[in-house]
DNA sequence: TCCTTCGTTTGTCCTGGACAAATATGATAA
DNA sequence: TTATCATATTTGTCCAGGACAAACGAAGGA
């Protein structure tokens, strides 16, 4: 018997990063999650509970809507998942894949080092970032929707890619080149991988990039762009970032902005955006930004300060 | 006139950590932030609100409540924080302190970044940690309490830190011994320097690390442990984490890991615990780690798996 | 000095109502 | 047929105000 295999709200929105209005709004509209309440009143939330909240979750990342799916049993919820992983022609996914997938699975740190760092030395950077990385992320997010992968699974795969690209990051000498790029995230963007995978493709480029690690406050993000006097601030959204958010911060940021800066948002999130946004570049794929910095060199003319 | 100058709850929950709860229970109950109300009845708080919020977030972390100085006016805050800095007797700082905050606030990230490679490969790296680092943290954490520091600045020292100790373990060859050591964090843990800080310290001495980033689920910490077959499980907690949400993490994280593995919890917050916890054991500073270890060695004995 | 008890402070949780943004649906025009 | 617009539905976020327990600090006793 154990005492404590439940959680409370606030356990339950740490965990799966639904607010506490989201999960009381759900239980009085769908009935689900119905948590059981202690002496106190207070809604205690199962494990069961966050699996399967965690597996909605999912789901509604990929543009299911919650009314259509919250009452469906687990075993449909991982029906749907699998259903969205659209199959291969030859049904095999290609051997690398595989075989990073299967050294997760099996938690050999130490192969996945090896290997990665192995693909890195024969590929360079640039061409790891996007022949590898790119697609290697898309097939462990694959394998994380369908319930393949732990969480801890897919921490290590992170932490280990992480080490990688910053090894060889590091292996770059310092350049004093243009433009000099701010990288950093939105205070309320937890992922620091994309900023990594963006910095990996600019420094090849003389490209010198000042990062400021994730979750940079607004108005700290026009200080620090002032005061190391950068040509561009780009930013990065994982794909559940709220695009309104983004929006609604991105163009206050750009009113904050000099206008000489110019202001480039990337990750997966910009290929949800609709509309144009005046004096902000999307820039919705990593090969892009070579494109970008191609042309941004082309129409700059340096500036006396 | 600048439309956007204002934020709404979620926007100042997110800037400053402060719950919405939190947020509206002030106000409630001491006058501050009063924010103003949008045509929809929704609170609109200035920039100004967040600096305070900012100021006086900063001075509870250190002890001191909030009823006493909510009401305070900022001047009175600052003063706060600044008699909070136990003067030295010489009335100087170390000059190496003072040299990397000038650093910080000229925005020099290249000397940063030498001068930290530069004492990394004076010291050593067990030795950078506890004699040059630990001291730092201490300075940019005064001189950000003081308000001297941006919230940018603080950023890219953390991060040229992360850069430069990731550079120096990645140097160390990857060990097989013993003992296996899983590092990590709780959920709402957002600190990941003192795991890097932690992983330092232990690769000299032969400790096989597994880190697995910040914001682990407690559920998957146990999974992980047992699925790398460690000994050890690490956890790191800053100084702001909630005594109490960390004794009910550990304990019931004890009851479900196998009685074998041990459990370590260090950083700043361990100095705050009062109980002893049985089968945790605390680790208020980095250089207890090597008693610690030395002491892990000579009781265990290699098992038959 | 250390420990217990008791009042106060403080954070978190609760209910139930309201509204606007996002999305889907259906109607109309090209 | 496809594209565009207006309307309905869905969904997330906010609000007020009440309640309570954990954390804290002060006073009293061993």
């Amino acid at each position: 018997m154990e005492p404590s295999l439940t959680l409370n709200i606030s356990g339950v929105e740490r965990e799966t990063g639904l607010s506490k209005d989201v999960l009381r709004m759900w239980e009085r509209r769908y009935g689900f999650p119905k948590p059981g309440r202690d002496d106190n009143g207070e809604r205690q939330y199962t494990l069961a509970d966050i699996g399967k909240l965690r597996a909605v979750k999912r789901l509604m990342d990929v543009g299911l809507r919650p009314g259509k799916i919250m009452t469906l049993p687990m075993a449909e919820l991982n029906a749907m998942a699998d259903a969205r992983i659209p199959a291969r022609r030859d049904g095999l996914a290609p051997a690398l894949e595989r075989d990073i997938l299967t050294m997760l699975k099996s938690h050999d740190a130490t192969s996945l080092q090896h290997t990665l760092a192995n693909m890195l030395m024969r590929q360079g950077l640039q061409r790891f970032v996007l022949e590898t990385v790119t697609p290697l992320n898309q097939a462990v997010g694959d394998a994380w929707m369908q319930g393949e992968l732990q969480v801890f699974e897919e921490h290590l795969y992170t932490e280990q890619l992480q080490v990688a690209l910053r090894t060889a990051i590091n292996a770059f000498p310092r350049q004093v080149g243009t433009p000099r790029v701010l990288l950093t995230t939105f205070p309320s963007e937890q992922h620091g991988l994309g900023l990594l995978m963006v910095e990996a493709m600019m420094v090849p480029e003389g490209v010198q990039c000042i990062s400021l690690g994730p979750q940079t406050p607004l108005e700290d993000i026009r200080r620090a762009a002032i005061a190391h006097k950068v040509h561009i601030v780009a930013l990065s959204f994982s794909a559940a970032f709220p695009v309104r958010q983004a929006s609604d911060g991105l163009a206050a940021l750009r009113r904050q902005l000099p206008a000489p800066i110019s202001l480039w948002a990337g990750g997966e999130m910009t290929r949800r955006v609709r509309k144009t946004m005046p004096g902000i570049m999307l820039i919705p794929d990593l090969a892009s930004i070579i494109n970008a910095l191609r042309s941004w060199r082309s129409h700059w003319v340096p500036q006396t300060i």
